[in-house]
DNA sequence: ATTCTTGCAAACTATTTGCAGAACA
DNA sequence: TGTTCTGCAAATAGTTTGCAAGAAT
């Protein structure tokens, strides 16, 4: 049987900050929030419980070259985004057909236990405004 | 004026290394390569000198997970990739629609200067077979 | 002769891990 | 009470950088 996840101090903040934000953050900088919120937490436990989540399948995580950055989404679905390279601020999109294209790509050439990734990083309205 | 690279043991050797081989290869391995060749080559020197290549567009990078990978491509313009996640063997493949899917996209939701990854992630025949 | 390049060692960044003490069930 | 979780400090891993010595133009 999988032992199911205690319910600590730690873990309920963290999910709280990952509920009050729609944006990709960094485990640091979710660490950071935590900090300002009053609800310290070591940042290896940050580490550890977003693994955690992601694992399970509650948030989604994505690299963006430097970082690991995490968030909630809404749809639990495969998906991509649309995300600001700023702020983090992302939108949820559907890769019409990347999918089937990749599989089929993929058979082509022989190649099988496939993965890809397909993410749009750009400069969101609000951010561009303000430069 | 722009200075151009200078034509040094070092930037040769690498280039050599990149030519012979057709998969993708982080800089550790191609630093791992030369010292084999009896060409061997400091690791930073090896890492700036395929930074140079990536910036100057003669050589194509990504990142896996883990670190970067780099190769020299055989089209020069824009394309994917399906790499090979154990032995980093790669197929050129091009992204019908994927570019202007992207930029519909973000246009759409205001995003600006955009950019994209799009790579499939696989094990390839060769691989397969030796499992 | 001047300027760019190299290589080593040290610095950095993001992330992971060992372990002893604290917290949950 | 027994097991999981936390937090600190130290370890990793890949990559970058400062700087003095070496090589190219």
């Amino acid at each position: 049987m999988t032992t199911l996840p205690r319910n600590t101090r730690q873990r309920r903040a963290v999910a709280e900050i990952l509920a009050r934000t729609t944006e990709f953050s960094s485990a640091q900088q979710i660490h950071e929030q935590l900090r300002r919120h009053g609800q310290a937490v070591g940042l290896s436990t940050v580490y550890r419980t977003l693994q955690a989540l992601v694992d399970s399948g509650e948030i989604d995580a994505l690299h963006d070259g430097e970082e690991i950055l995490y968030r909630r989404c809404e749809v639990s679905h495969h998906h991509h985004h649309l995300v600001c390279r700023h702020c983090g601020a992302a939108v949820e999109v559907e890769g019409p057909g990347a999918e089937q294209w990749a599989a089929c790509v993929a058979e082509e050439h022989g190649y099988v236990d496939i993965t890809h990734t397909l993410e749009i990083f750009g400069t969101c309205r609000d951010c561009a405004a303000q430069m």
